[in-house]
Order: C-alpha cells, then sequence, then structure tokens
DNA sequence: TGCATAAATATGAAAATTCATATATCCTTG
DNA sequence: CAAGGATATATGAATTTTCATATTTATGCA
C-alpha cells in the first residue's frame, strides 16, 4: 500500500479526527471488521452474527425486541430471520399470550455457533483492549455503557 | 411504548451487554441517529453527509483516500459522488499529475452546507458528551482517538 | 523500450435494505 | 360487546449496496 497520499489541497481546522461520533464509528467499524472477517468464515453475516448474539443473551426474544437489540430495523430483521432460519439456525414459535408476536429461539446448531463465536468475540474484544494503555481499556466499557443508557433514555436532543 | 417485554427465556450471563464491539456499534448508533436526522432535514442521506464532511477536511481528497476517510466502500463512494455531484454539492477532477485518480472537491454550496452541518454537529456533539460526568466526558475523544490509531495501524489482530 | 504487474476508478448484475403499508391481533372505552 | 385505535409482523417495490471485474493509467524491470 503506497503512502496515504495527501494532496496539498488540504483546508484548515481537521474535523472529523476529532469528531465524536466520527471517531465512534470509525473504531466501531475497523474494530468490527477484524471480528467479522471471523463471523464470515463461520457462514455469517455481519447481522446475522449480531441477531445470533443477542440471541444468546435473550432466546425466545419477540421481533421488535430483537430488531432494537440486534440495532437492526425491523423489516429487515424479519427477512434476516428468514435466512436464518433456513440455515437451521434460529426458530420462530408464536407467543402463546400474544398471537400478534413472534418469538425467536436459538436452535442446538444455533447455540452451538453462538457459543463458539461468542468465545471468540471476546478472545477478540481482549485483543482490542490491549491496545490501550490498561487504565483506559479499563473505563472503555463502563463509559460506553453509561452513554448508552443515556442516550437510550433520552428524548432526542 | 409498552414495557421492554422480557420473556421468561433468559438465559445467563449476558454477552452483548458487556462487549466492546456491540457497545461501540450501538453507542455510534443511537448518537449517529440523533444527528442523521438533522442531516437529513437538510437533503443528506448519511454517506453523504459522511462525505461532505471527511472534504471539509480534506477537499480534493482522490477517491480511494476519500472512501477510506468516510468509512465507505469504493464502489459504493463513486456512485455517492455521482449523487452529490447531481445535487451541485461537489466536483471530480482529473489529478494532473496522475491520470487514474480522480479528485473530489466541494462547490461553493457543497462548501456552505457542509460549514453550516459542522456547526450543527458540534452542538450536537456538546449535547452529547454532556450526557457524561465532565471526567469521563473529556478522556472518551483521546481514548477512542488512540484506539483507532492502534486500529489502524495494527495488523488484523 | 516493451511487458508484466499494480493501482485507481467505474460498472453490471445479484443481493440486501428501506419505506410505506397490508394484515392480523389486541386493547380500551362507550 | 362493538368500534376505533394501537401494536406486532410481514411484504411489495424502489433504491442501495456489494462483489467481482472491466478499463485506464502508471510503474518497475528485463
Amino acid at each position: 500500500m503506497p503512502d496515504e497520499a495527501r494532496p496539498g489541497g488540504i483546508t484548515s481546522a481537521p474535523f472529523v479526527d476529532e469528531y465524536l461520533l466520527y471517531l465512534l464509528a470509525a473504531v466501531s467499524d475497523r474494530a468490527s471488521a477484524q471480528f467479522h472477517a471471523r463471523a464470515r468464515k463461520a457462514g455469517l453475516r455481519v447481522p446475522e452474527w449480531r441477531v445470533l448474539a443477542c440471541l444468546t443473551d435473550e432466546d425466545g426474544a419477540m421481533v421488535t425486541r430483537l430488531a432494537r437489540l440486534s440495532l437492526l430495523e425491523q423489516s429487515r430483521l424479519t427477512r434476516i430471520i428468514d435466512q436464518m432460519a433456513e440455515k437451521g439456525l434460529v426458530l420462530r414459535r408464536p407467543d402463546p399470550e400474544d398471537a400478534r408476536r413472534v418469538r425467536v429461539f436459538l436452535t442446538p446448531d444455533g447455540r452451538a455457533l453462538a457459543t463458539r463465536l461468542v468465545e471468540d468475540a471476546r478472545r477478540h474484544e481482549a485483543g482490542v483492549l490491549d491496545l490501550l494503555p490498561a487504565r483506559d481499556a479499563a473505563q472503555l466499557k463502563p463509559v460506553l455503557k453509561a452513554l448508552l443508557a443515556r442516550l437510550d433514555g433520552e428524548a432526542q436532543v
């Protein structure tokens, strides 16, 4: 790869390099890309891995809830569930208490794959955190958790 | 909105709630959604806003570089540039020193819009950081910057 | 110089994603 | 208990996105 050719035409004060939303997206992007390469080898695309991971935590979640957890739009999730069901990873069951609802469950195969990938993800995560000084690494997740809670709790800013 | 119906079927130890890559994606998602609603009102879709913001920093960047900066895949960026050019926001010019390259520039209209939105973004960012205790808020960006630098510098973990 | 290889961008075709909305069920209230 | 409205999921159609690859230009080296 050649050097990151920076043309003469640079403007002035940097913006994106210092912009929180950019930093979040960029870090998420790069770090995730590393792991997603592994998920791919297990035959999963990114959203499928997300769904699998979320079901690890909340097996039997209803579609709407799962969509929110998985950071996916509902109609998209519906189609992803279709595909995962075809692959034998998940299973739809109507909610006995509310016939509008559909609950999504891991199949044994799905659970086995999820377990394997979650272990892998934990290892990968450790590797990412190792890139930071211990003090920073220790604080990052708690701060993000707090921020997420606030963002979810807030009215739109 | 009804309460976040948690069915009986919760598994065991939480994973995603504590998983760095999930937290990053989730925070990025939620925080960005807030701002993206504003970008939309200016007639921009998310990737277009990203490109505009990046050009604010590096006007005249070549396509490959701009794709990397904007977190977009190259062939996608090519088409987004088409659309932005049609809207009169950007302009393609061949690089005089290397005819393979195409450099992308903001038009005056593009720059005006970018300036306006960047100001807006800065205000929004301040609002997001205000959700955190001052100490945490102060550390978040530097930590993310450091992590990004490491991720970019590293071989795949 | 001429060839093989690499780099930068664009593009066709398949697949995924979005947006609006249909459908089915549930809930509230008169 | 019927009607109106809300909620949950699914789906059609348009648009976007991806993936592989074509095309053009540059570069290194025999």
